[in-house]
RNA sequence: GCUGCUGUAGCUCAGUCGGUAGAGCGCGUCCUUGGUAAGGACGAGGUCGUGGGUUCAAGUCCCACCAGUAGCUCCA
């Protein structure tokens, strides 16, 4: 019998079958009816499981999840999941089911299916759903031990289950499925008690996965889509969404000829307008006045560097993939770089061999010593050879390489430490194509880049005014909307270089300077750079993409590859330690998340048109060309607006331009000698003298004054948006 | 790179059943000379992403490629 103690302290006794609709029945019908779920000793379970079978203990706390409580929406959307499988696999032959959680928004199913869905086929799903939620069957839970969920999966062809109870669920010996209708899956749960339930829904998207997120593995279509409890809340997200999108860096850059990507330049290639190369620069200045202040020392590095150079580093081997090609001075390069890649891959034949062989021949390559019948190792070490000896050049995809060779182009003392080398470094990356996304993730990028050298007592403190300097820099900007994330290596892994005792050094540092930071933040196993740890700063775009910005990172590894030294106190040489930092990221990121976070309407320092002069009539050109003329003097950006167009018609182009002031010009302000100003905010603030308005233009553009930012349609700092329902 | 979708004027988009292109905004010229979110008239602008194919005829149908986009995978 077990005892239930609900919200208010009473306590009540059920019989032992007894669920949380029951006991949501004896409180009352229509709250039996409004009851999604319930959240049992801090667990949330179906309504309609047996409160003892939940849970062991007496009394049990109890309290029904209803629209009201914002968990049992994920219950609603996971169960709405279901429901589009069910749909999915009576309009479809051949499904095999993968897995289908909830995310911060709704949900998504995987699917491997011999037909293509495409978004022409969501009315039919979406109906197929609608008939399911009408009939308002309930969902059945039922347990099976281990082989007897492998076998039945089995029988219902789901092959994928099967696979996922043989391997990811090895220790589990008895599994939970839930059946609904004739529709039975696998899961965790919980669901709500019927489909019935489901008030408003839609499939939103569809799209690519990999079974396991692996992408060696089988191709799977994953349906996207979203419920809520009622249609108002759906046509508001709908909406938000919509909104959004209109915030979109891509959409506003374009509109307000901000940059632009040409396909003549390339893919990923982005080409800054005047107006986004004036923000840039605006923020580059800003910062570069910063570093000075702080004890940064400028340096400049070319855009190309020997492969040697990255082969030491180890940039070269580890990221051969999404790296431009190295440039060779031989035209045969790129051919015997290919045929040793082959070689070292294994899938070369004879008669490939030979055609590589002919080719470079052809090319005046003296190979008539290569090992032909030799060991393949030997003749990769032949060509290796034969590149080595060659001219070879990469696009820099890192500034670090260069940066070391400045600091070994002196002998260091410990005196001089910290060295702080800064650079706004352009760097190349050939990223997958699919990759590419406006100005958030190019191939070509400038870092706002700096190298820290230091001595092994000076890594805390220095690590701790780096993240100070990228919080000062984002809070200049306002924003705020960030989360941090201490990005670990994952031990199990091999891609990172080093010794472990190294990095758990550089880990605990970063991790206790973080702690102490006041910074709130998480912790990321397996997101390291391969040389060391980094405290990563997190933003969210329009869509709710999350995007790393500033980066701080520490670097045991490549002082030691590079040998580097200074001399310390003792007369003996040391090696220092590396901290890498970016607090913008790259440029093209940061201003492309800018102009999201302000939706393009910047605040006036750094508005690339801070000032729009509009004359009543054409015979005010003359003084609007003088006013234009004393406020460019006082440092300001600012156009006329010659057309003839009349004044309304000036003030509604240059606001919905974005144009933080205007100031209207006609013969009242001229005798006067002033302005009427207009703020592109509060309006029209009415007649100054042009001493007045420069002053409020330059206290406001001097204090950095944000006065509005556009609210993100996402939670800034989710720490994960998906919430696995499935096993 | 993978899967789906998309590509028509500078921008946003329409274009039916295959019969060689339309709108709004913008731009240009002229008229209008105005006080805080659109004054009017006329006009110029397009190898319909590229290359093939089917057809008497292709923006429209088919194939390949290029690019964009959503998601997956990757991200120094």
């Amino acid at each position: 019998m077990p005892r239930v103690q609900l919200p208010d302290g009473s306590v009540k006794e059920f019989p032992e079958s007894a669920s949380a609709l029951d006991v949501a029945r004896s409180i009352g019908e229509r709250l039996a009816a409004a009851t999604l779920a319930a959240d049992v000793n801090g667990t949330i379970v179906d309504a309609a499981r047996p409160l003892a079978e939940a849970s062991p203990s007496d009394p049990l706390s109890l309290k029904l999840l209803t629209e009201k409580d914002p968990r049992a929406l994920g219950v609603l959307r996971h169960s709405c999941a279901h429901i589009m499988a069910r749909a999915v696999m009576r309009l479809y032959d051949g499904v095999s089911l993968a897995f289908g959680p909830t995310t911060g928004n709704g949900f998504y199913y995987d699917f491997d299916l011999p037909q293509k869905i495409s978004e022409e086929d969501f009315p039919r799903i979406e109906a197929e759903m609608a008939e399911i939620i009408a009939a308002a069957e309930p969902f059945e839970r039922f347990h099976l031990p281990r082989g007897e969920a492998s076998q039945f999966c089995g029988d219902l062809k789901q092959d994928l289950k099967v696979e996922h109870i043989e391997t990811g669920l090895a220790d589990h010996e008895s599994l939970s499925f839930y059946r609904q209708g004739e529709f039975v899956d696998l899961c965790r749960g919980p669901h709500i008690p019927d489909a019935g339930r489901i008030k408003a829904f839609k499939l939103l998207s569809v799209a690519g996965s990999y079974w396991k997120g692996d992408a060696d593995n089988r191709r799977l279509q994953r349906l996207y889509g979203t419920a809520f409890f009622n249609q108002k809340e759906l046509d508001a997200h709908l909406n938000q969404i919509e909104e959004a999108k209109r915030r979109d860096h891509r959409v506003l850059g374009k509109q307000h000829g901000l940059f632009t990507i040409s396909n003549d330049v390339g893919q990923g290639l982005c080409l800054w307008l005047p107006k986004g190369a004036t923000v840039r620069m605006l923020l580059e200045d800003f910062i570069k006045q910063e570093l000075l202040r702080r004890g940064y020392q400028p340096v400049f590095s070319p855009h190309v560097g020997r492969v040697e150079l990255y082969e030491t580093s180890g940039h070269f081997p580890y990221y051969r993939d999404s790296q431009f090609p190295p440039l060779f001075g031989h035209p045969a390069g790129q051919l015997v770089d290919y045929w040793k890649q082959r070689l070292e891959e294994g899938r070369i034949t004879e008669k490939a061999e030979r055609g590589f062989f002919a080719a470079a021949g052809e090319l005046n390559c003296d190979f008539h010593d290569y090992p032909f019948n030799g060991p393949i190792e030997d003749r990769i070490a032949y060509l290796r050879k034969w590149e080595r000896n060659q001219e070879r050049y990469l696009l820099k995809p890192m500034n670090c390489p260069h940066h070391v060779q400045i600091y070994k182009a002196a002998p260091r003392s410990y005196k001089d430490l910290p060295v702080r080398l800064a650079e706004f470094g352009a760097v190349y990356r050939h990223e997958q194509s699919g990759e590419l996304n406006g100005m958030l993730r190019v191939r070509g990028l400038t870092q706002d880049d700096a190298h820290l050298f230091v001595s092994p007592d000076q890594v805390e403190e220095e690590f701790r005014t780096t993240l100070d300097l990228v919080k000062f820099v984002l809070s200049s900007v306002g924003l705020e909307d960030y989360r941090v994330q201490l990005s670990r290596r994952d031990p199990a892994s091999d891609k990172y270089v080093g010794s472990p005792e190294l990095w758990n050094q550089a880990e605990g540092t970063l991790q206790r300077v973080l702690e102490n930071s006041g910074l709130g933040f998480t912790s990321a196993e397996g997101e390291a750079a391969f040389y060391g740890p980094k405290a990563d700063f997190m933003v969210r775009d329009c869509l709710g993409r999350e995007w790393q910005l500033g980066t701080v990172q520490l670097d045991y590894n490549l002082p030691e590859r590079f040998q580097l030294e200074y001399i310390g106190a003792d007369n003996a040489a040391h090696r220092p330690v590396m901290i890498h930092r970016a607090p913008f990221g790259s440029m093209e990121r940061f201003c492309g998340m800018l102009i999201e976070h302000f939706a393009a309407a910047f605040p006036l320092w750094l508005a690339p048109e801070q000032v729009r002069i509009l004359g009543l009539n054409d015979s005010m050109l003359p003084y609007a060309r003088e006013v234009q003329a004393k406020l460019q003097s006082a440092g300001f950006r600012v156009t006329v607006d010659a057309r003839s167009a009349n004044v309304n018609k000036k003030i509604r182009d240059a606001q919905l331009e974005l144009v933080p002031y205007m100031l209207v010009v006609g013969p009242k302000d001229q005798s006067a000698g002033g302005v009427s100003v207009r703020d592109r905010i509060d309006g029209d603030l009415g007649f100054m003298s042009l001493d007045a308005a420069v002053a409020r233009l330059r206290s406001e553009v001097e204090s950095r004054q944000i006065r509005q930012v556009v609210k993100s349609a996402f939670a800034p700092a989710a720490e994960t948006d998906e919430f696995v329902n499935e096993y």
